[in-house]
Formats: C-alpha cells, structure tokens, sequence
DNA sequence: GAAAGCAACTGACAAAAGTCATCTTTTTCG
DNA sequence: CGAAAAAGATGACTTTTGTCAGTTGCTTTC
C-alpha cells in the first residue's frame, strides 16, 4: 500500500457527513464520545465556507479550535527553509485538522489551504480539550489514533529518504486512487495542479510533469489536461514496490 | 535547530539514570506517575545487557513490553522496499522504545541495535497498559508527548524532502554535538559508523564519506579515524539552514 | 603476528534530479 | 469576448546522487 501520508483510510462515501460523524470518524473510533457530548460540541460548531485556494490556518499560527471537514479537500504544507512547499498530508470529508497543535499545545506546524471549494465545521478548543480532560476512553482513542498515525509518519520518513522520484510520483497516483477512486471516465477523482503533485513528491514541477510525460509514454497512465487516469495499475504498483 | 530525528531533548548529564526516573523523565514530564505505580513497575522489570550490533528488538515483532534505556545508545530503523536500512531515531539513555507499538496494538514498526554495549530495563506489556488506563495524567502526558513527536516527524519528511545530501550531513553532525557532546578532545561523543551515518541521511556510504571529505577539505570539521571534529560550528549551522 | 575480514576511502562513470529559458495551452477575470 | 495570468510542457544544460570496482588501512582472531 502506497505510503505517502499519514493519513486514515478512505472512507465509506455512503457515510453520512454531519459533524457528528465526522468527529466520530476520526478521533473516535470507539464510538467514546458520550451523547451529552456530541451534543455539545455539535451546539459550539461554526460552520464556515471556504473558497478554493484560501487559507484556513497558517503554520505558526495559535489554533483556538480544531477544524473538521464537512466537505471538499485541504492541502496541509509546510515550508522548508530553502523556499519550496512540501505538502505533508491532504484532509478530505470528515478528518480533523488543527487536533495536533492543540493536543501539544503548540502553534500550527503547517498551513491548510482549501484544494476546492470547502465546508468546515469549527469546534472552538474548550469543547475539545474538555472532552480530553473528562472522558477517558475518548482520550485512549485520540492517543492510539496518533500512535498510527506516527508510524505512518516514520514509514513516509523512509519512503521520502530511500524511493526515487519515480517511485514516490508512482505513489501519489496509487494514493490519489485508493483515497479519492475515480469518476465516470476513470480519471481520478481529486485533481491537483502538477505542482501540488510536486509538492507532495518532494521535486521539481518540472520533473514532476516529465515523469507523468513518462508514464504516459510507457502506457502507465493517460492525461487529459491535468486530470489523469490510471491504465496499468499493476506496473504502478510494481514501480512503487521497487520491482 | 538540526531536526533529523524526532527526538527529545537532550538528557541533563547529572540526572541520575535509575529506571523510576527514566520513565518519568520520557513519558511523565508531569510527574504523573503514583509512588506505588512506580514500585510496581520498580519491581517488574528486568534488566538485561545487550553488546554492542546486538538486536533489541525486529520491526514486524510483536512486543510484549516496553525498553527503557539505562545506558548506551541503540538505533531505530526501518528496512526500506530497496533493501537498505533507513536509521529513523537513535534512543540514548533515559529513552523508552517500544511503547508506540503498545499503544497502537501494532508489531513493532521499526528494529531496534545496540550501537555500543547497552543496560535496558524491560518493563512488562501488563504494568505499562495498566497504567495507561488507570491514571488520566499518565495518558494526557503521553499524549501530549506522541503529539509533539509528530510536529517533529513532519518536519523531518520536509527535510528528507527538501534538503540536500549536504545539508542532511550538515544536519547529522549538528544533532549529534547537542544530543551528545564532545570528549575532552573536542571530537564528537558518540561515533558512529559511516555507514550508519549514511543511513542516517538517507543517502550511499561513498557519498556520505566523500561529503565528509569535502567538509574536511573546507575547514568545517577534522577527523581522525572515524572520530569526528566539529571545527566550525556556524558555518555547519548555515550550511543547513541553506544560507 | 599473520591472515582474514571489515570499514574507510577513492576514481570513474552512469543515472537521477534540479535549473533556466522558452513556448504552448488553459484558466481567470475585467 | 478577449487580454492577461497561470499552469502545463519541453529542450538544453548543470549539479547532485548513485553505483561499481578497487585500494588502503585498521582490527579482530586464531
């Protein structure tokens, strides 16, 4: 399975997406919250609207809440000191951003920036810490949550350390796959610009967009535009694999 | 700050290194731990001698406790998909391993060797898990914890991304002056092999010596055998930052 | 203390990745 | 709509990184 993130497990698209279920969804496995709770933190939400390429938060930024997504896709980078973005993970319906930097009371490590048109849900940081601090079983959830979420975080240290760039291109559209599937033609479901492609590979756009030129040539993938469609998803595989 | 590992701080030299003090210092900055909770553990745990190269413990393993280092310093690392060894943490006395693997109820992610002759505690699966889920402070210390290592994972995956073989040696041999001093003779306490270096940075052994050379040749550090000194420190320093 | 084995090192070359300039296509927006 | 801006694409070139083959030198061990 293509690592490039530390991210969850697609989800279910018959899952309903209410906050309720998203918060859930993924801090809660255990179905820990208790209904009171729900309640609650379901009364303090915002819900805010955000607009392709807009910022929600900024790292270095103090979070006074954590944002779930109701609908549409974010982009969570970082800039490194030589200048270039590196996207560390994409946030789709129902995930949680900003838990991190609460939990360790620190100011954002990346920005979040909208990849379409998005609805999130606000939940101010009292509700969540009070939820930390008073139910247990919530928080033995949140901490195996990031206990996984750790190991992913090493496996993704060593695939950006020891895969060529090949390989990692070869990962993303594998993820892109797995994590958003495809619309009616086959062509992949989320669409990035070929620099976010970059940015989450770790390389040059244009290095980015001769590999996809590659692939393309050798029949692993068709484009049309910037959407891309996986032709031979097992050559893909088996590059990635290092085979 | 050269961030190539998603370490703690560095250890006080004069704390003592008795094994009540190295679980509070790794997992309970809170002091969170009872008394009675530390003579039980006190009294569960095993000490056990491990040489030098020798193996603690596999990735794929499923552990059934956690190790506390009293003394010497073990790697972490991972086996990559292209059969080379990425070197994702180095543990040093006061350092716990194993417990992200406990807590996620997941076999170990990464193998653990002894890179000189160490003294572990073992602390049983059983007196660690009970204390996860009985004492509230130990857990939210734990989380707090698991989620600044995170922070610190994510920027390591920039790094690795965006920095150059250069800049990561840089990077190497910057961690290893704060994390681990020098002797009397100025050369950096903790030697490590060229190839574990390598391993480090996430690059070939003839690279990693042939940057070694050049810094050599440059002025930014001496060495003598596989010892090395930090000549200068600033010029180390800005060299990572990419100045 | 000699042989074996390993780690450090070097040269020569190949492959991968980055950069700069330029051109084309698509998208955005007044 | 049409101009301007942004994104995509490609060529030519440089730099970085990887690989293979081999030498040197240290250290371990019988």
């Amino acid at each position: 399975m293509a690592v490039l993130f530390a991210n969850f497990e697609p989800m279910n698209p018959h899952e309903e997406s209410r906050c309720e279920n998203c918060i859930i969804r993924e801090l809660n496995a255990l179905r820990s919250l208790k209904k009171e709770e729900l309640k609650a933190i379901s009364d303090a939400k915002v819900t805010r609207t955000v607009k392709k390429g807009e910022s929600i938060f900024k790292e270095g930024e103090k979070l006074n809440g954590v944002f779930c997504v109701r609908d549409g896709v974010s982009k969570l980078s970082k800039l490194s000191e030589n200048g270039k973005d590196q996207i560390v993970k994409i946030a789709s319906k129902g995930e949680v951003m900003g838990q991190r930097s609460l939990i360790a009371e620190e100011a954002a490590n990346l920005s979040a920036i909208a990849l379409n048109d998005m609805q999130l849900c606000f939940i101010p940081k009292e509700n969540f810490t009070e939820s930390i601090s008073k139910n247990p079983e919530f928080i033995q959830a949140l901490l195996k949550n990031m206990a996984h979420e750790l190991k992913l975080a090493d496996d993704v240290i060593v695939n950006m350390a020891q895969k060529t760039v090949n390989q990692r291109v070869a990962g993303i559209l594998l993820y892109l796959d797995t994590h958003f599937g495809t619309d009616a033609d086959g062509y992949l479901s989320l669409v990035l610009s070929r620099n976010d492609i970059a940015d989450v590979v770790g390389t040059a756009t244009e290095l980015c967009i001769r590999t996809l030129t590659k692939f393309k040539k050798e029949g692993l993938i068709e484009t049309e535009g910037k959407r891309i469609k996986i032709s031979d998803h097992d050559a893909l595989d088996q590059l990635w694999d290092g085979v």
